[in-house]
DNA sequence: TTTTATTTTGTAATGATTACAAATTTGAAA
DNA sequence: TTTCAAATTTGTAATCATTACAAAATAAAA
């Protein structure tokens, strides 16, 4: 099933009119897992959607999150990022390269005793350093941050 | 041993001079483990320093943080929150008492293969939805959202 | 149609953070 | 001390992603 079929399911599912921003804006994110941001999607749309504005980007997006289809990536930048998948995993951002990378988290619920009994109803976990690819690239720059050691 | 001791002990392990207003800082965030914001610490500590200035309050958590003597807390909110406690654990938030509360994160490595050979410079993982004593509170208000389904 | 609700849009605020240069303080050398 | 350079602190002015808000456009209902 191609991303614009199942972006307009998923709306469905959630009782959201399908209309054509929000078929585009879900079916972008489905079909481009690069945790783009406001900007990216607004200017990747603006050509199939010339009359397109950027607080409809925002209103979607808010809209989508209110009803769980899109998480927020849990990244600390400037600009907020956004990613269809919304299963539980892991993000890795590379401070060299800014791509974001995704991992899998153990399938183990995370058990603390201090938070027994709460509502979770979002989880975030993600690291950032140096992905792999720049670490070989820059093997020289390596040193300039010492490895982090966990506690 | 105080705050200020513990405080200055710890920038000159860094090789950060004591200066009196990184000393109340930092001190600061080791004696009020509140998750403060930059207002919050500025605010805090403005009676004591009346000259201070909030420009120095984020330099001079910048330079906690490039030290790794403070943490960011990777909640999503509009301030930045800042944590004296650079051991690994987790933040809850608390949408209705908007407290942030500490748990404790697995002693096991999240061991990802997606990210094998990645330097972890940071990590952070935090949880948002409703604290135990809110749900007790708003017993009626809780339908209004349904309980987190992982995955 | 006409009416009403929903969706989209544009413009103007908001406000946390950053840039930057001046002022102040500190420490070392003479 | 006194002098001088470096480090630290400060105030003001930008920056800029996000939000507020009301008007315009569109779609559904009557």
């Amino acid at each position: 099933m191609n991303a614009v079929d199942t972006a307009v399911k998923l709306l469905q599912a959630k009782k959201i009119r399908p209309s054509l921003t929000r078929i585009h804006i879900l079916a972008y994110l489905l079909s481009h897992p690069i945790h783009p941001t406001v900007d990216q999607i607004y200017q990747a749309l603006l050509p199939q959607i010339p009359t397109l504005s950027k607080t409809t980007v925002y209103n979607t997006l808010d809209l989508l999150l209110e009803n769980k289809l899109v998480k927020l990536v849990g990244v600390e930048q400037r600009e907020k990022h956004y990613d269809a998948n919304t299963k539980d995993h892991g993000h890795f951002f590379c401070r060299i390269c800014e791509k974001i990378y995704d991992f899998s988290t153990p399938a183990a619920e995370i058990e603390a005793p201090e938070i027994k009994g709460f509502q979770i109803e979002v989880k975030n976990v993600s690291y950032s350093g140096v992905c792999s690819d720049c670490r070989h690239k820059n093997k020289h720059k390596e040193d300039e941050y010492e490895k982090f050691e966990g506690n």
